[in-house]
DNA sequence: AAGGCCAACCATACGTTGTAAGGTCAAGGG
DNA sequence: CCCTTGACCTTACAACGTATGGTTGGCCTT
């Protein structure tokens, strides 16, 4: 039969490559040992020879976007080499954002997980760098570390989620039923779509969002700079 | 024999008392439909007729919990009747924070859930109230939620877990292996030991930065009020 | 060329999970 | 008295992660 495509090995590389776009795809639930392997064209006991279970799986996940936000951080904060503190943080963190849009999965995976990839570190030493580089003492560098929390790696802990948000028929019309148990939600509704396209309830600006209260912690902590 | 008891019927609340309790003491790993049942004194499939399925179940934990929050919330902002809006925000997510300690569970879980529970709405709109009562436009009001994000329920998005810390003889060796790759982070660590009683990893006051954001918030806040 | 080793891959099986389907049984009302 | 009605149980199934133990094909050594 002449020499038939010996079929590249399967690696952890290719492994993992694999698992990130069908989560991309499909969402985390359809990250199952037996899926991954169907997706290689394998058996899924094969996958053990090069991941150490699917705990490691996991955790290579969260390894690639972490590494994923680190190189993209690097890179965004390299284009402003004469920025001050402000400007290189938010490079930075905005870079991390644009990362986690593009693995929506990644929030809830990285703040499941029981360990911090080791890449991590690194970051936040940088982080640390900008701010110590721009006059921050340790103990409110170590502050500012805490108050950015998950925004440092991109996202918002949001309550309300960028949910399949419902048609606008039930929604209208639990509106109008709530408004009066919730008036000061349905006034802000309200007030706030005044002037906006459109009336739903996915109407937030999570990119405005994220960009405010970024600011709002640097006002606060330039406040808390020496002289 | 005479009148054995019938032992009372297991009802919703009853099961979901028995899982909260569960969860506590073991966490959500342990919370399995058998093992709730067997807690119980009962067979997994009896469950099925007081809750619909596991993810009713969990539902039903995660309203548990923001009923616990909004009654604690209530209850703290009613010691304070003439507080301005900073304090009385302030004793709202500082009474929710307390009952995230006492689950700590509830965080992953809240935000692993992807409906919000339906007491909440009324929860945020009681922080809008305060906030307009303070003086913030709706449009502002509408921004300090989402940049008060998840502490508006009592946890902050730590990216470093308040985990189990190995011991401190592979922390110390690793820790100076570090150093050097980490200058920043060993310096920050360094700095904030100085005075210090424990030289752990675990050294984060996680309260007093969960004040700290807080206020940092509220400073930030107060600028964008109107005059 | 022959022998043997070993990494890569597969087949089977076990225990655990959530839950669908249907059986048992005691209480209560006609 | 019977028969409905719920609460509870038994059994069973599909899907999960993974332990165990083959099978195989290519390479190294002699």
């Amino acid at each position: 039969m002449g020499a038939r495509k010996p079929r590249e090995p399967l690696s952890r590389e290719r492994a993992l490559a694999s698992a990130i776009a069908l989560v991309d795809a499909e969402g985390m639930a359809a990250l199952t040992m037996r899926r991954l392997a169907a997706e290689l064209g394998v058996e899924a006991m094969s996958l053990y020879h090069h991941l150490p279970g699917k705990a490691g799986l996991l955790d290579g996940l969260v390894d690639a976007v972490a590494a994923e936000i680190t190189s993209a951080a690097e890179r965004a904060e390299a284009d402003a080499p004469g920025g001050d503190w402000r400007t290189r943080l938010r490079l930075r963190f905005l870079a991390a954002r644009a990362v986690m849009l593009r693995h929506p999965w990644a929030p809830a995976l990285l703040s499941s997980r029981p360990t911090v990839p080791a890449g991590v570190y690194a970051y936040y030493d940088a982080i640390l760098a900008t701010l110590v580089d721009g006059g921050f003492s340790y103990r409110i560098a170590h502050r500012a570390l805490h108050a950015f929390g998950s925004m440092a790696l991109g996202f918002a802990q949001e309550v309300f989620r960028p949910d399949a948000g419902g048609e606008a028929d039930t929604a209208e019309a639990e509106m109008t039923a709530l408004a009066e148990q919730l008036p000061h939600l349905a006034a802000m509704v309200a007030a706030e779509t005044h002037d906006a396209a459109d009336p739903t309830l996915g109407w937030c600006d999570s990119q405005t969002e994220f960009e405010f209260t970024l600011d709002l912690l640097f006002d606060g902590l330039e406040r808390h700079l020496p002289r």
